[in-house]
DNA sequence: TCCTGTCATACCCGCCGGGTATCACCGCGT
DNA sequence: ACGCGGTGATACCCGGCGGGTATGACAGGA
């Protein structure tokens, strides 16, 4: 009586996010009456309004916009249930899945540290095997959510870790990476003040969730272009300590006094009860 | 084709939990021939075995067992969507939803905090109704999660906020009550040892998630219970400081040297969007 | 005013979820 | 050893409903 159907919920977030009867159905694969009338049996089964229907176009009412939210993160919770069963299937020890662990890193992210995890865990009596699945930064919370993913390594203050379990691994501070010819460079230490707003020197933007924030320095994809540019004489950057590590001959890193620590994290579902995630966090916590 | 139904979890999760697929299918209402059909569906879809069928009775692969969790908490995250969307019903203003908040509090939690935080929340610009909704202890985590909820005060060490947002507001330490005339009483200060493994005053053994842990002391339910029972020199037990507000004149507190510090948090679900909540959390950050 | 784009309605059909009856199988009691 | 009870699986049927096509209602723009 006041269950909702999988189905329902995929057909309302299609037309939610489409805010378009027809575009949705497309998406969805099918013809747009069905989903008009299962988009209003469940308004009636809800007893609520979900879209406020003009004659152009469509808008989402208050309560649309809860189930907008709530629906995506029931639909993420079910497809990682089937995703993590699927994965589970062979393995059929009675103590506990023991199947293999898909660990979502940044391209990026620091070599040392996941190098040292891999091969500590490896050495483990009873380890189980790690799968490595890249993915862009804050990619990660939406793999882990939704089971593409059973644990990762997230860093704060860039990645929320809302909704997880965390154990903090490494905390180091951050540089300034800039042409080894600019003045700053001579620096033993800068400010963020000083690095940013530099007229000559835009400061680099990465994409965050998808999208820039406005700023007059170039939006750069990955830390192959950032490294191009810097050496380059175009931008600078502000990253974390351990990305010394791929820095060139045309670089200098200054260590910034003020700029905010930055905190590795192993991050898996908070429900989770897997001996194999277990005995990974017991190893990355003495690292 | 590979995404799951929430009436196949449900189907599941019942059979999961009974391990007998006449009594599953009697608590879901249906005839069981449907039922094994349906299970059966659902192992071929996921490809996966999910139930050993021996002669007598049904048992969980691992597989299965992975499944029944994860299916519990997409089946919680689909109610919690559905209860959620009816709550913001009616209200349909477009910067988003200002409804009523529901509060989970413990029966027996802290009467100062509580009334505090209402108080200072009521006297807000522009804050919502705060229902209150008293439950048991360990109860909360499920109310947040299936969202008959939306906010909840919890004590750490007691409840885990895994998977939740929160926020610190107070510490406190604990403390021992003896019945008054104890001679354990007199002391200033005492340390857990002291208390446990007392011979003539076992230590009281409060529920937790449901059962009891093993000990000698009596096994109470609420709070008068524990009172009288103190009361009467038949136990002891270690409560928060907060606690003596209710303490009887033939109780005695003394602190406690070494016992954990409780620490109360409040408490909501990680992706909440809520702006009434937003401000409750902000009321409650300055106390 | 017509055309266009949008969502709603009307109607039909095939599939599948559910019910009933029954089977196959095993453990247990006498 | 044999029958009985209790388990889950199978066979078969039916009704509801999810989905498709055709069309309507209605507002906005040229």
């Amino acid at each position: 009586m006041d269950t909702l159907e999988t189905r329902e919920l995929r057909y309302f977030v299609a037309v939610a996010e489409e805010l378009h009867f027809g575009r949705a159905a497309e998406r969805l694969g099918m013809a747009q009456p069905p989903l008009s009338r299962a988009i209003q049996q469940l308004e009636r089964r809800l007893g609520v309004c979900l879209l406020q229907r003009n004659r152009r176009g469509v808008r989402l009412t208050g309560a649309g916009e809860v189930l907008l939210h709530e629906g995506r993160a029931a639909l993420d919770a079910t497809a990682a249930a089937a995703r993590r069963t699927r994965r589970a299937g062979g393995a059929d020890s009675p103590g506990g899945p023991r199947g293999r662990l898909v660990l979502a890193v940044k391209a990026a992210a620091s070599h040392e540290l996941l190098r040292k995890l891999l091969d500590a865990y490896a050495a483990e009596p009873d380890s189980a095997e790690i799968e490595l699945l890249p993915c862009g930064i804050c990619e990660q919370e939406e793999l882990l959510r939704d089971g593409r993913a059973d644990v990762a390594l997230m860093h704060t203050p860039w990645n929320s870790l809302a909704g997880f379990d965390s154990e903090a691994l490494t905390t180091e501070g951050q540089v300034a990476v800039l042409p080894a010819g600019h003045p700053l460079a001579a620096r033993a230490t800068l400010s963020l003040a000083d690095v940013r707003d530099v007229p000559d020197l835009p400061l680099a933007r990465w994409p965050a969730h998808g999208t820039y924030a406005p700023g007059p320095g170039p939006e750069i994809h990955n830390q192959t272009q950032l490294a191009q540019l810097i050496a380059l004489g175009r931008t600078v950057a502000v990253v974390p300590d351990s990305a010394r590590s791929w820095l060139w001959a045309e670089h200098t890193a200054v260590p910034l006094t003020d700029a905010p620590s930055v905190v590795t994290h192993i991050v898996w579902p908070a429900h989770s009860r897997s001996l194999a995630l277990a005995g990974l966090v017991r190893t990355a916590a003495r690292l």
